[in-house]
DNA sequence: AAATATTTTTAGATAACTCTAAAATATTTT
DNA sequence: AAAATATTTTAGAGTTATCTAAAAATATTT
């Protein structure tokens, strides 16, 4: 059985390698998880005897199938709770990410078997992030981000990129939500800001910055 | 802020100083957490530096008054998520202990809040045991052992003391529950057992070893 | 009240996770 | 390709929570 620092580090690698694909380096993980380098070096060792992952020395880790089946339980835990927090108990989607961290980490089969149920089988979190299912299989559904449109496209906003609050409650503040419509209006080439229509109502002026962490499909 | 082993030995100190009242006894601790006394003489002593128990050697730890307030926070919290368990996730009443103890430790004020909400505000949890508000204040009801109780006595049962699941499989399997009718129809006095009669149907013979585990109200 | 038994504490170890500082390796620049 | 820079690992240490074994204090029995 993995701790909750072993799980930390395996969904730290998972998101890192970009699902899976990739090599991580001991800096981007130590980064990414507030930690230092040494205290990486020594967990990756660990999670390597262990065979979650696959690591040589001063060249980075690789995750095993087996790192991403125990990462893909912890993320599918994960985003059931943020939904639970949203849907039931009003939680705003700024603030579940920090409780959904805690929760992640409670072990009971049952639970989350009958979570999954309670909340009748949500395939997204209220972040728009697919919900693997027991297996770790999860609907990938083609999601574009915005930064990366033309004037004139019209669509859906599915997902956000950045889960922080001080993103979101712009976002709230601006009047964009998971499921409005949109439109981009304007784009200055200079620097990737744009001018969107939201729902045919307001229009807004947003960085790329911003817009880079918007997904929307068509 | 307290660990999780700090909050687990703090709940431990409270129940066994019967809610405050008096001193509790290493070996008391260490039998009831399943750790070896020499860890407890450890504990208490940080949990004496912290303000939380008053500790004098050799002769046993009172719980302090800070220390009663959050071990109540903590025994609010594990009631609150078994009534979740049962009353919305379909969880029996003899499923819910284990997972309850991990879910006592989630650290968020705004969480327990909307919890309690969400359930209605619950006054006591699946075992009859009354749930402490957010001042670790709580309704107590008097509540009398039915082995206690002589022949002919009717009551309603409204607790239960053993929360562990072979004692409360057992009591479903004889159709007792919480809010069931119940008269003492007969007792010998030389074992303490009795035959009792639930919701006028069912008669049923239980040891002394049960009835002491029962609670009623008249 | 002395001997014995029990309880509790102390001392020293171990395991998990983290850190800092220094050493080793890899990468980039000149 | 040598020097400078950046990254990664190792070595050694601290914290928390646990343990075993031995010592100290308290309680019980004779």
């Amino acid at each position: 059985m993995l701790s909750f620092a072993e799980e930390n580090y395996l969904k730290a690698i998972f998101h890192l390698s970009d699902s899976g694909a990739t090599e991580v380096s001991t800096n981007a993980i130590s980064d990414h998880m507030n930690t230092k380098p040494a205290s990486v070096s020594d967990m990756i060792r660990k999670l390597d005897e262990k065979g979650m992952v696959t690591y040589k020395k001063y060249y980075g880790v690789n995750i095993s199938r087996k790192g991403k089946v125990m990462a893909l339980q912890v993320i599918r835990k994960h985003r059931l709770w943020e939904v639970f927090l949203v849907d039931k108990l009003k939680f705003n989607w700024d603030e579940v990410h920090e409780v959904a961290e805690q929760l992640e980490h409670i072990r009971s089969g049952l639970l989350i078997q009958r979570l999954d149920e309670f909340l009748d089988y949500p395939k997204v979190d209220p972040h728009g992030d697919p919900i693997p299912d027991e297996n770790g299989d999860m609907a990938v559904a083609k999601k574009t981000p915005l930064d990366k449109v033309e004037v004139g496209v019209k669509g859906k906003i599915v997902a956000v990129n950045d889960e922080g609050s001080s993103f979101l409650q712009y976002l709230d503040k601006i009047g964009i939500y998971l499921g409005a419509k949109l439109e981009v209006t304007e784009r200055v080439d200079f620097d990737g800001s744009m001018e969107i229509l939201i729902d045919n109502k307001q229009k807004v002026f947003i960085s790329r910055e911003v817009s880079q962490n918007i997904l929307i499909t068509d």
